[in-house]
DNA sequence: CTGTTAGCGCTTTCAG
DNA sequence: CTGAAAGCGCTAACAG
C-alpha cells in the first residue's frame, strides 16, 4: 500500500489540534503538556507520520545537521589514503555523537555554492586544490576549520610539521651521508619529477615545505648538502606515485644512503622496493617516513616515522567545529625511531 | 563588508524583471532569449548573486543532489576498511561526474528519517547493522541500490562469494591437512571468539555465510571435517579483532597447517604474527584471504586471496542508482594464488 | 498551554 | 517570451 506522505497539517487536522501543536510535540517538549505530547507522538506513529519534513526544517530553519568535509582534493584520492580516512574516522565519532551528518566534499570542485546554502559548517583538511575554494569558504559565512593549513578569520589545528620533521632527520643522518628526499605536493606538476628550480608551491602556507624545511635545518647541522636533482616531487600521495618515485631514487649512482620520506605511503613503498632489489636496510640505505600510519608498523623492519594521531586530529576539528570557538590548536607528535635509520 | 545574502527577489527587483525570468535563467535556459539570460546572469555576477538558494531549492524541488552512502556499520569502522573505501571511492567518481554529492550514512544508526526527506537515493553497502534500516529503506520510496546483499524491490550488486570462496579453498587445501578459518560476522557477538554451537547470524543473506559454504564445499571434497571451536568469529573486519584471533589459532595444539581468511585484513595480521612466531609461511602454515586489497600484494610472501575490484563495484552500483533501472547485476572475481599457498 | 498567521526562498503553472 | 500568484512543509512570534 502506497500512500502520499503525511504533512504536519494533514496530521494536525486529523488529529483535531493545530500545526503548532505537532510541530512542538516534535520539537519544543516544553510547550505543551507531557501527557498531551506522548498523546501526540503516539497517535502520529500509529498513523505513520515520521516527524516533520527534514527539507522543509531545513529551509525554515536554516540548519540542516549536514556538515561538509572539504577534503584537500579528489575524494578518489583522499578516501583511500590511510592518514585522510583516519582523519574522516576521527570526524565521523564526533559528529555521530551529535547528531551530525558527513558529506564528503572533493577539494577539486569547482565551488563551494552547491552546498554553502544547506550545511551548518565545513571542516577543511588540507589546502583545498583549487584555491577558489578557499576564497569562497573566506567569504561565506558558515563556520569553518581548517586542519593542516591555515585561512585567515578561522580556527585551524595543526602538528608543528617542521620541528617533527626535523626531529627525525636528525635522528637518521650521520656525517657524509649521501641523502635524497621523496617529497610531497612541493611543486605544480601532474607527475613524479625531481623538482630542480621549479617554483614552489604554496611555500608559506604547505606543510609540506614545512617538512622540508624541518628536513634542511637537520641537514645543515650535520653539513650536508642536498641539491634540487636529488629531492622529488610526487603530485599525491599514492602507492603510484611513490613507486615511481622509488625506483629513480634507487637507480641512482651513487644511490642514497639515507632517503627521507614526505610520507608512510611513500617510504613504505620504497622499503619494498629497496628489499626487493636486495639492499640492505638499514646498512645500505636508512628510511624515514611520515604519519605514522598502521602498516607503517606492520613492516619488518618497521618504519622509522613521525606519528601523529589523525583519528585525534578529527575529533578535535569536528569538536571545534561544533563548539563554534575560534581558538587554533597544535596537536602533539611522536618520533618513532623504528628499525630502519 | 558582510551584507545580508541576497535573494531570487532581490535581484528581479534590481534588475527590474520578475522572478520567474531570474528563475529561468539560471534553471530553464529555454524559456528566455539567450541574450537576456546572458545579460541576467552577468549582472548577478556583478552584483554578487550567485544563484537560487539550495535549501529553498531542495523543498521546492524535492531534490538535493545527495546520495546517501549506506554503509554496514559505524564509519569509525567502515572509513578505513580498505575494502570499503576502495569501494567509497568507485561511488564517488561516478557521483563527481553527474555533479551529486555523497552523504555517508552508518548502519548502525537509529534510523533513516534523519536524511530519506532531502537525499535522491541510497546505496547500501553490507547489510546494515541495525536491521530497522532495511525496514525502513524497504518502506520508503526513493531509489535504492543494494550491494553485497538483497533487499526486496531494489536491484543488487554482488560477486558469486560462494563459488570463489570455494575456488580459493580447493588450491590451498591438499588430504590430510589441519584446516581452521577465521570468519567475519559469523554469529551475533561483540568479541572475537570461537562459534561453537552459537546460532548463525542472517545466514541466508550474510556474504560471509556463503563464503564459508564455498569452504565447506572444498573441504568436503578432499575429505576433511573443521569442527566449530576451529571456526573462529571476528565482529569487524579490523585489524585489532584479526591479531586477537591469530594469536589464539596459532597457539593451539596441534596447531592448524591451512588457515582460511575470510578477509585480507585477517589474513595479513595472521601472517604477520605467524612470521613473528618463526613460522614457516608456507611451509608450516598456509594462509588465504579475502578481497584483494593492495597490501596483500605487498608482504613477503605475498597473500593467496580472491581478488575483487571494489572500485568496480563502487562505480556500478552509483551508476545502476543513477540510471534508475532494477537490474541486478554479478560482478567478475579472480583467484589469485600468491606465495602462501 | 493552544491556535493563527506570516514568511523561509524558490519554482511553476497560467494568463497576458 | 514575460509577470503574477499559489504553494513546497514547516517554524516561531504573537495573541488568546
Amino acid at each position: 500500500m502506497i500512500m502520499k506522505k503525511l504533512t504536519l497539517k494533514d496530521v494536525a487536522k486529523q488529529l483535531g489540534v493545530s500545526t503548532a501543536t505537532i510541530s512542538n510535540a516534535f520539537n519544543r517538549p516544553d510547550q505543551l503538556s507531557a501527557s498531551k505530547r506522548t498523546e501526540i507522538l503516539d497517535a502520529c506513529k500509529r498513523i505513520g507520520y515520521t516527524g516533520p519534513n527534514r527539507a522543509a526544517q531545513i529551509l525554515r530553519k536554516g540548519q540542516s545537521n549536514i556538515v561538509a568535509l572539504v577534503l584537500a582534493d579528489s575524494l578518489d584520492y583522499m578516501v583511500t589514503d590511510p592518514v585522510a580516512n583516519t582523519f574522516i574516522q576521527g570526524v565521523s565519532r564526533v559528529l555521530r555523537e551529535n547528531h551530525k551528518h558527513l558529506l564528503l566534499y572533493a577539494g577539486d570542485s569547482e565551488s563551494i555554492i552547491d552546498v554553502v546554502d544547506f550545511v551548518d559548517g565545513f571542516i577543511c583538511y588540507g589546502a583545498p586544490r583549487n584555491p577558489d575554494l578557499s576564497v569562497q569558504l573566506k567569504q561565506q559565512n558558515k563556520p569553518v576549520v581548517t586542519v593542516d593549513f591555515n585561512l585567515e578569520g578561522s580556527p585551524a589545528i595543526n602538528i608543528d610539521n617542521e620541528q617533527a620533521s626535523y626531529e627525525i632527520a636528525k635522528a637518521a643522518l650521520k656525517p657524509g651521508d649521501k641523502v635524497a628526499i621523496l617529497g610531497l605536493r612541493l611543486i605544480e606538476s601532474p607527475n613524479t619529477c625531481r623538482i630542480y628550480d621549479s617554483p614552489l608551491l604554496d611555500a608559506e602556507s604547505s606543510i609540506t615545505h614545512r617538512r622540508l624545511d624541518g628536513y634542511f635545518q637537520a641537514l645543515k647541522e650535520v653539513d650536508i648538502k642536498v641539491e634540487s636533482d636529488w629531492i622529488w616531487n610526487l603530485p599525491e600521495n599514492a602507492g603510484m606515485y611513490a613507486v615511481q618515485a622509488a625506483k629513480e631514487v634507487l637507480s641512482c649512482h651513487p644511490r642514497p644512503n639515507v632517503i627521507l620520506c614526505m610520507s608512510d605511503i611513500i617510504a613504505l613503498e620504497l622499503l619494498q622496493c629497496a628489499l626487493s632489489m636486495g639492499i640492505d636496510v638499514p646498512g645500505e640505505l636508512r628510511i624515514t617516513g611520515f604519519d605514522g600510519i598502521e602498516e607503517a608498523a606492520r613492516t619488518r623492519p618497521y618504519m622509522a616515522t613521525v606519528c601523529q594521531s589523525s583519528v585525534e586530529k578529527g575529533m578535535q576539528s569536528a569538536r571545534l567545529l561544533l563548539s563554534g570557538e575560534n581558538k587554533s590548536m597544535s596537536l602533539p607528535y611522536e618520533v618513532r625511531l623504528g628499525e630502519t635509520i
